[in-house]
DNA sequence: ATACAGTCTACAGCGACTGTAGAGGCAAGC
DNA sequence: GCTTGCCTCTACAGTCGCTGTAGACTGTAT
């Protein structure tokens, strides 16, 4: 099978080109051959890692434990206990989050329904992200992107 | 009323003392009184001030979103739709991803059930995530952080 | 007087990329 | 051959919302 450039890899396994060099240098993919001229040639084998990285990222695993996934794919023999950990770690992470989403989903919920319109000064919106009283979570935790 | 430093307002809003800088920094929380030798001195106005942000903040509410709320609480008399406009993005966004994370959810949870131990070669969740087929989501959305 | 906590500025770093500038490469049509 | 137009290259800055660090100065309590 003949090589492919980084154009076709990227559509191969949909993946942004910029996104593929960012992940050579990070080291999740590996070096690849180049032709005479530099450009980077991919084969098959590289369609399936990235397409894997793809799908572990989409499964919101970090880029640490992705490595790890990685190192362990190239040693088949080894217990797949660290394996099931890590996906068990990341459902609780998935698990937690859907949590503080299904408070924010309420209590923003309870903000847009007690809207009545009018002016700023009287809006139950405003009022509501003023009163602190409610949502007192004593954590100090850093407040994530949606 | 006498003011108070950074540290008193930091521990009066809850919000870490580099944080209300940062805010400072990017136009939040407006540039405050200093004393004789340099501190910052704040009012209790710069209480609710930073309140009001830490709970929007809570709230999933980015940074430009907040800037346009405190806009808008500077003129009372305005139409309070801008605001209940801002609060019901906010609460689709959140709706979104809602739906993202179940997703996730679902698909992680299938793949630690299916796992029966062994080794890596022969790993469910490891054959999960190289499956492509399943989880195909179409778009090329950026991929949030938990 | 001394100890220690608080505050200052300025800048680098996080994660996971994205975007840009400016240069060079490659295949197809004329 | 020559041009057109896309593809690829490197290197670096920017994104978001902060956090952490270094090194100097200030304020308060004993």
């Amino acid at each position: 099978m003949k090589p492919m450039t980084i154009g076709r890899l990227s559509k191969a396994a949909n993946v942004k080109i910029t996104t593929i060099r960012y992940y050579e240098s990070v080291g999740l993919m590996g070096t690849p051959d180049r032709s005479e001229s530099g450009q980077r040639l991919y084969g098959s084998l590289d369609v399936e890692r990235l397409s894997f990285i793809r799908h572990a990222r989409e499964l919101g695993f970090p880029m640490d434990d992705i490595r790890t996934l990685i190192e362990l794919q190239t040693h088949p023999s080894s217990d797949c206990a660290v394996v099931n950990k890590i996906a068990q770690n990341q459902l609780g992470a998935v698990r937690k989050r859907l949590g503080q989403l299904a408070a924010l989903e309420r209590e923003l919920e309870r903000m847009v329904t007690s809207c009545e319109g009018g002016k700023v000064a009287s809006c139950q919106v405003m009022a509501s992200i003023n009163d602190h009283t409610e949502c007192s979570s004593k954590d100090h935790e850093r407040i994530k992107p949606l």
